[in-house]
DNA sequence: GATCCTCGAGTTCT
DNA sequence: CTCGAGGATC
């Protein structure tokens, strides 16, 4: 829970952001750090309601309208609708409608994407639009008729008949579409005009521009939602009267007739794939009762009629506390800075920390400790701070001093930083320390590498612990009685997991020698060696000329496995590991044979038949090369389920033929 | 010497 | 997934 003093501060800030957001159409920050601080000051209103800011941005819905327009009162007010945010939520909305109404009542629902743009009313008179009222306030809107008069789907006059003579109240939605958006800010840019922050601000500026000659260039479209004054019964109705005055509609809105449907539904229309060929932004999904009559019967919570739900997008950004700039030490002894949150909540998972990659990062981003920051998930997946928010950054903190840390955090080890390189890492010879150690265990232990299971990190921890490891080779070592008698790990788990070391004293040498851990050889070069070399004797014997002329090898490389090489440990260590039984196996083809010979694939998304590890070996079993991002060179996307969205965009961009689990089987068997 | 590919390593949570 | 940096190529 946060203090009065930051409470305060954020009640500040919110001001400002509300003035700049609904006044202004120009916000510094983003819906999501918004929606942040809202929370945090609302979390603090409820715990300590007495201190509660009765002009806490909180409290209020809507804007103050500017002076500039006529103020206009709404017939029936433009009400606000409470929120879900996951299915749970929307199932207990169900369930309370459920509970008022009687026993045999029951109801379908109406959905329809929550539109991102300025809200509008707009009045017909005798088939003439007549008026038009912006949402402002819900009860008080700001009179822009002839700025709706210049959207170009707004029908003036509706068709003739009787519908036409009726007075009706059309609520909508004046939107921007995201590629016309696109274009004009781009034309401001190259312009040297002011840009927008997002579709709904250009669409909200423009409607509130004094000068409609100014709204009558830009895109803007009307997609309506509502109808007032007409008889249609249920919300399908409306949409069926829309359509046949010519008013235009979001064409996906549909009926779902039960709680089952309407799961389905907003599960689909929630992918980001979906999201993003709208046409228009969304923030969510509006989810209303079909039957109107049973909406009115049900009335309303405070403003919020109770028929209505909106199903709001997680956020994908939000804003948290960096408590602790901690500074860890890798398996290849690299200072990895890691940024230590007051717990948050993003995209359905509880972000506790990221890493900050080095100092140069902790430079351009100029984080410290005590700062608000403003975090994401890059890929869906992988938390990362996007940026501070200096505004809310305590006056008495300090740039944060990547050496003196390192010193104050690490006292007795020594580190460098070579030239031109931006990692700091443990100087000189020093990385057997029991860290490192129990990295390199759990590194050889790894599924792409020995894939001993149940030899990972928390396993290594402890045989490293206890000294029943000091070596890669004393994995070889164990006896399963003694790792029995270890803290966390019985009889059963000792037994497997000496079974699973006793399997892998045959490993195919490639992985053998990524399981090493040499510095800069991965599952690629690994295999690149093993095909060369075909023998860890041969390799054992090779000196840095031989390796330099191997395709894909070049100085930095070659040393790096020279110098390994000649480490009397490391001898040492091969001798042992052979003393022992462990004998790898010839692997990898010497030049790719087979139906993919020379194709390179990129896989995304999980596969069904394969793990992630099983699908490279066999594509380059076939003779395929497995890359792990996207270039020109590519030839295959293959994609299973739920692949990166970005890796399919990026092939699409690239004209790279994108192929199914089905499709990628057939390759691979020729 | 510059540029474009590619690889390696570290990354979060359930 | 993303970064930095090694290797190949012009």
């Amino acid at each position: 829970m946060i203090d009065a003093r930051r409470y305060r501060q954020i009640v500040g800030l919110l001001q400002r952001y509300t003035f700049e957001y609904h006044s202004l159409d120009r916000p510094s920050v983003s819906d999501a750090v918004y929606d942040s601080l809202v929370a945090e000051a609302e979390a603090y209103e409820q715990a300590h309601p007495d201190k509660a800011d009765p002009s806490s941005p909180t409290r209020r819905v809507g804007s103050q309208p500017l002076d500039d327009f006529v103020k206009v009162a709404h017939q029936e007010p433009m009400l606000s609708i409470n929120h879900a945010f996951d299915w749970e939520e929307v199932v207990a909305w169900d369930q309370r409608n459920r509970d008022r109404l009687p026993a045999d009542k029951d109801f379908g629902y109406f959905v329809d994407f929550k539109m991102d743009g300025l809200a509008l009313s707009v009045h017909y008179r005798r088939g003439r639009l007549w008026r038009a009222v912006t949402r402002g306030d819900g009860q008080v809107g700001e009179e822009v008729t002839a700025n709706a008069q210049t959207i170009k789907n707004l029908p003036l006059k509706l068709p003739g008949g009787q519908l036409g003579s009726q007075d009706l109240e059309v609520r909508g939605e004046v939107v921007i579409y995201k590629a016309d958006f696109d274009r004009f800010n781009q034309a401001q840019a190259d312009g040297g005009q002011q840009t927008y922050a997002n579709p709904r601000n250009l669409a909200a500026g423009t409607m509130r521009q004094l000068d409609s000659k100014i709204a009558a260039q830009r895109p803007l479209v009307f997609l309506a939602y509502d109808l007032l004054g007409s008889s249609a019964p249920d919300q399908r109705a409306v949409f069926a009267r829309l359509e046949s005055l010519g008013i235009s509609h979001n064409r996906a809105a549909h009926f779902c007739p039960s709680l089952k449907q309407l799961k389905q539904s907003l599960k689909r229309w929630s992918t980001d794939r979906q999201r993003q060929k709208l046409r228009f932004w969304a923030d969510g999904i509006v989810i209303r009762i079909n039957d109107r009559l049973i909406c009115r019967e049900l009335g309303f919570v405070g403003k919020s009629p109770r028929g209505l739900l909106a199903y709001k997008y997680p956020p994908t950004e939000a804003t948290t506390i960096v408590e602790q700039i901690i500074l860890s030490i890798g398996r290849t002894g690299v200072v990895t800075p890691i940024a230590i949150f007051k717990p948050t909540q993003l995209g359905g998972t509880t972000i506790r920390h990221a890493s900050l990659h080095n100092a140069d990062e902790i430079g351009r981003l100029d984080v410290r400790v005590g700062d608000t920051v403003v975090i994401y998930k890059a890929g869906e997946i992988i938390p990362k701070v996007d940026r501070v928010v200096t505004d809310l950054r305590p006056k008495t903190s300090k740039k944060f001093n990547f050496p003196a840390e390192l010193k104050k955090q690490h006292p007795n080890k020594d580190f460098e930083r070579p030239e031109g390189v931006v990692a700091w890492r443990l100087a000189g010879q020093q990385r057997q320390t029991p860290q490192q150690l129990v990295a390199a265990v759990s590194h050889y232990g790894s599924r792409p590498a020995l894939a001993i299971d149940g030899l990972g990190e928390e396993t290594a921890q402890r045989l490293v612990d206890n000294q029943l490891v000091s070596s890669l080779a004393d994995i070889y070592r164990l006896d399963p009685q003694e790792v029995a008698q270890l803290e966390g790990l019985g009889e059963k788990s000792a037994g497997q997991l000496a079974k699973a070391i006793k399997a892998s004293r045959r490993p195919a040498l490639d992985r053998f020698l990524f399981g090493l851990g040499i510095d800069h050889v991965g599952t690629i070069t690994a295999s690149l060696l093993a095909g060369h070399y075909r023998s860890l004797k041969k390799l054992a014997a090779s000196d840095i000329d031989q390796l330099m002329s191997i395709d894909g090898i070049g100085p930095k490389v070659a040393g790096s496995i020279s110098d390994w090489l000649n480490q009397p440990a490391n001898r040492q260590l091969l001798a042992e590991f052979d003393d022992l039984g462990v004998k790898p196996r010839a692997s990898g083809p010497r030049t790719p044979t087979g139906p993919l010979a020379g194709v390179k694939i990129v896989v995304s998304g999980r596969m069904e038949q394969w793990g992630r590890t099983e699908v490279g070996q066999a594509i380059r079993q076939a003779g395929g090369q497995a890359q792990s991002s996207l270039s020109p060179q590519t030839d295959y996307l293959a994609v299973g389920d739920k692949p990166s969205p970005n890796k399919v965009a990026k092939a699409e961009s690239l004209g790279i033929k994108i192929i199914d689990e089905k499709a990628l089987s057939q390759l691979l068997v020729g």
